[in-house]
DNA sequence: ACTCAAATTTAAAACGTTTGCAATTTCGCA
DNA sequence: TGCGAAATTGCAAACGTTTTAAATTTGAGT
């Protein structure tokens, strides 16, 4: 016995009200009778009135939804981020009574592509993008159309102005090098991936800025760089990192699953962490506490970040204001085993 | 200079045809001159028209969208479950077209009234359900509505036929025994939850499914339950389980978060496993690659699962089949080292 | 050139809501 | 009792699409 789902027609005449008056009680206007209020609110919440979505989004422009485009992700990439991210928007959107839709590119088409269907359709009032790259299309088609959005994540050359948050991976970099160098390490390693990701340059950035900083010619800084997806590669290039006549006795990663290679590698090599060497990484997953002897790492809280950024994009969508939305997050400093003092003596 | 969305009507009328014969046209229908179809079809991907989705839910009834109520979960919950199985679901969902509405619970609002205005509000064409409790008024609900739905888990007494994918725990548990009493293992611990979710009930019972299949009277079952999330609990039965007068030689825990918590507690007990004591987990979550020894456990795979859920949904949307669509999966051991022989004496 | 069927196109209704404007009711006050 | 203003309610259009039923055009056969 499926349940016929009711309409306001319906509702109206059950009432002997016009379908006018109805939708207007509802809506809670003053011109409307209190207790013709009342009555209509008690009906409805009687026969499980719900409006329809779709007549609403259709007469009002508005849908009432948040788009996230899927970021593409390889076959067997197991992370907590997307599902941290969509927790958190979906938290900082239900107070506000939005949901969430989440598009996903089918194989071989763009996000850009996915972006602009959710965009044209009108499934969505706003959008949100993550993971930010050099150059990027999409923020550049949602600026020519109009469209309110927040990007997680900034653009390199801010010569326009956006909505956005992002994590001050810079600040944290430079958070480490100040720590490692008040350690006693004076050569440091980088270990990064050579996508044009925007959050690479910021954090590396943040780095060489702390060095200058300190103003110590003798700090040396060796990087290792491979693709993203590339586990090989990545490990070959760590290993030239570790084997070479002199190693440095500090490496930061750009993020916890490159650490987390690198204290697998640093194992296999002999070196004990952190006696031989310090690890730092960034992003504070999950077995970066259970990897042995524990990784210390900053946490940029992301699904307190997806909250803020769903309301800086309702604040958008309601309220268009002329200045744009920033907000930068400072991560903070998960202290484990994986750092401690230079080694005295290297071989 | 927002660029306008264009509409039906303008795109007719800048082909000089009606708006029927270019709906006509764009939906491909045979009755339209092939000539005129390509034309529209140059012409709406010049002018980059999109239908509107609200229009077109409105009238057709459909609205291409799949429901997910987002579990409510703590709020320092990480785990990579959500994640892995919304990306399943788009992927299974972009062939066919659709997309993914995520519905979150506010504060004191339960997942049944969430799931009912998106079914009621007609946002969604089927929903998919997770997490399915001993008594699940969701299932109740979705039923009494006829509405489609795929659940991903199990009901325990199935006195009612409805659609289901789920993984086969129960097989799982079985394995792992059988497997542990070759290894020479007598002694066994359970280590569970206390809420009452029907997966708990078929992996307990798959476990002792095996051990009366064995038809051993000198296997031994000690059980340690605590509630889920109550780490302080857990601890304290698992305490208890470890440091009783005799205490077992193989743990199996309902999934891996408790593994981990076994093998930090057995670590801090002074025990070495596996050689005191063997461990096995289910989920295969990220950091049970990284926990040492490195944990054995079991995958689901969630991500192909979710991915047949999307497809079985789309299925049931589409073809309404009289028969309900069910689909049992059977998770794959992951051996790593926290498994070994039953040690020959006891403390 | 004429007929009739086939091919092609179109007008108009419908989906369920919101909203501008107009109509109706109520009520205080003369 | 009658008047007018204020309070309350309702009519009808609009949102952009799909679809039914009907109208128009085309073309083959005579």
């Amino acid at each position: 016995m499926p349940a016929r789902v009711i309409t306001l027609k319906e509702l109206a005449a059950s009432l002997d009200l016009s379908i006018t008056t109805v939708s207007r009680a509802l809506a809670g206007h003053q011109q409307i009778a209190l207790k013709t209020r009342e009555r209509v609110a008690q009906a409805a919440r009687q026969a499980g009135y719900v409006p329809n979505t779709a007549a609403r989004t259709l007469v009002s422009g508005r849908s009432g939804f948040v788009g996230l485009v899927l970021p593409i992700r390889g076959p067997n990439l197991v992370d907590s981020f997307l599902g941290e991210f969509v927790t958190g928007l979906g938290e900082g959107l239900v107070s506000h009574g939005a949901d969430l839709i989440l598009a996903t590119a089918a194989e071989g088409q763009s996000e850009l592509s996915v972006l602009r269907h959710v965009v044209e359709s009108g499934r969505a009032d706003g959008v949100v993008v993550t993971r930010i790259a050099e150059v990027d299309e999409r923020l550049a088609y949602l600026r020519q159309r109009g469209f309110p959005f927040v990007a997680h994540g900034r653009l390199l050359d801010s010569d326009f102005a956006y909505n956005w948050l992002d994590t001050d991976g810079a600040h944290a970099f430079g958070e480490a090098f100040d720590m490692l160098y008040d350690l006693g390490h004076r050569h440091f390693g980088l270990v990064t991936i050579s996508e044009p990701m925007t959050f690479r340059h910021l954090r590396q950035d943040g780095l060489a800025a702390a060095i200058a900083r300190r103003g110590d010619p003798s700090v040396r800084l060796d990087v290792a760089t491979a693709p993203r997806f590339d586990r090989g590669a990545r490990i070959q290039a760590l290993n030239k990192m570790l084997h070479g006549p002199e190693r440095p006795t500090a490496i930061v990663a750009l993020f916890d699953e490159l650490a987390l290679t690198v204290m697998e590698e640093a194992a296999r090599a002999g070196l004990t962490v952190p006696r031989d060497l310090s690890v730092i990484g960034f992003d504070n997953v999950v077995a970066s506490a259970y990897a042995p002897p524990g990784l210390t790492t900053f946490d940029a809280s992301i699904r307190q970040c997806a909250r803020e950024i769903a309301d800086m994009l309702l604040t958008i969508i309601a309220d268009r204001p002329a200045e744009p939305l920033t907000r930068l997050i400072r991560p903070t400093l998960v202290p484990r085993a994986s750092h401690g003092p230079a080694p005295l003596t290297r071989s």
